[in-house]
DNA sequence: CACCGGCCTTGATCCATGTCAAAAGGCGCT
DNA sequence: AGCGCCTTTTGACATGGATCAAGGCCGGTG
């Protein structure tokens, strides 16, 4: 399972990064960014299927998405496992790692795609001096925590199709921040996948998109989504709890 | 329901505090731990059903539970919620404020409890200097979310009586590091709640506690949980991916 | 000490979702 | 272009857990 990866040696500049709004800090001089030019020294392409790390992989690094979309999924022993997430462009991945300098998830490509290697000493160092690389940081993380709290309300009490709309709801609205369109756009994941993040049989996600096809809230053809009543998906995920 | 909390200003020092173990980092000399005593000045009595923050409230500290016992819980607008975690005596809270600098959920106390405050611009101070202290910041912010992914499995992927057997050995395993039985011990928390973090009903935790109690891995009365056979509620939770 | 309200248990029934099965569609590979 | 595999859709049926309902226990309070 771990082919043989490329790796890449680029003149790598998060400065002329078209994506730095996203992994770092906000509202940065032009003087600042360049400081930071040397926490990237390496982009690593990751091929569709292959796993960036995995369980048990000592961790060293913290991973940047460039391009291209890759899932993260937890697994037992007994070999059920849970995806946990998915991360696009712009997103950052291995903080499950510094807890005890070991992964404890697998980040695997649902694409060809490429990422830049932040190895974790350097960003240490650079956000020792330099104040608003280390807020950012912990902002980051902070955030992932907030975003998990999210999916634990969302597999703990919502229903199946309450989930899956919140979901094209969440996909739609990152899709938007990258500049795409909110409301059409192609899943990389299988709806396996889909239901493993959202704690349903992947029969039952195609039963809801189904469903939301006949009530005039989406087009679906397999892997190709567009969303035509956000208001409605909206009142799907919003309904659940008026009944108390 | 914001009552007057009771602010206490006491002489604190970690470095005499019994639970400096548990939210400090491990192995420093005696003169390290000294270096953080300005850490926490300030504690906070937070009695019984009281809140130590809600969704919303500006973030300024994290918080480490000296004595009792705390839940925190995300709610939606529709009034749905959903019980997070579970905090014990040596645990910190509050990670969550930092994303945005507002907090995104409430932290509730189960029993008469009592925290330590820690304000984050002192943190971010003492961390920048001292660097134990900003690598085990780093940790238990990491572990959190691994711990997350763990609850999202447990959501996502397992049964009523899978996930509520976990949930006893998580709790036998954190009393067993507190120096308490592993095997005999209160709920702090309603049936209501445990059902609210394990995603069932309370009357399904009620019945999953009784069947367990009939096949002799547990006995209930009550609050109070005694557990007869740990290797036996260790299957139920590893049995149910075998299937496939 | 007795009452009251909240919490817990247990039973009966219902329903959302899982399970099993079959067939069709689409994509990569030869 | 054609083949075969993987993914998706859809249907029929099964079931775990939710819901509804009733009664018991316990601790706090007057």
């Amino acid at each position: 399972m771990n082919a043989p990866l490329n790796l890449a040696h680029f003149k790598t500049a998060c400065s002329t990064c078209s994506l730095h709004e996203l992994c770092l800090p906000a509202g940065l001089s032009q003087t600042d960014l360049e400081s930071l030019d040397d926490l990237v020294q390496t982009r690593k392409r990751v091929r569709r299927g292959e796993s960036l790390f995995r369980t048990g992989d000592p961790f060293a690094s913290l991973y940047a998405i460039r391009s291209g979309f890759f899932k993260s999924r937890v697994a037992t022993i007994d070999g059920r496992d849970q995806v946990t997430g998915f991360q696009m462009a712009g997103e950052l991945m291995g903080f499950d790692g510094i807890g005890t300098d070991a992964h404890h998830c697998d980040a695997i490509a649902l694409e060809d795609s490429e990422v830049c290697v932040i190895p974790y000493a350097r960003m240490e160092e650079l956000s020792h001096q330099f104040e608003p690389l280390r807020r950012h940081f912990h902002r980051v993380m902070s955030r992932e925590i907030v975003r998990d709290h999210g999916v634990m309300l969302l597999l703990g009490s919502m229903r199946a199709e309450e989930r899956l709309a919140a979901f094209l709801l969440n996909l739609s609205q990152r899709f938007t921040a990258r500049g795409y369109s909110a409301s059409e756009f192609v899943l990389r994941m299988t709806r396996e996948e889909i239901g493993s993040y959202l704690g349903m049989k992947l029969e039952t996600v195609s039963r809801a998109f189904s469903h939301f096809q006949e009530n005039g809230l989406i087009g679906v053809q397999q892997k190709h989504i567009r969303i035509t009543d956000i208001k409605g998906l909206k009142k799907i995920v919003g309904q659940g709890g008026g009944e108390c």
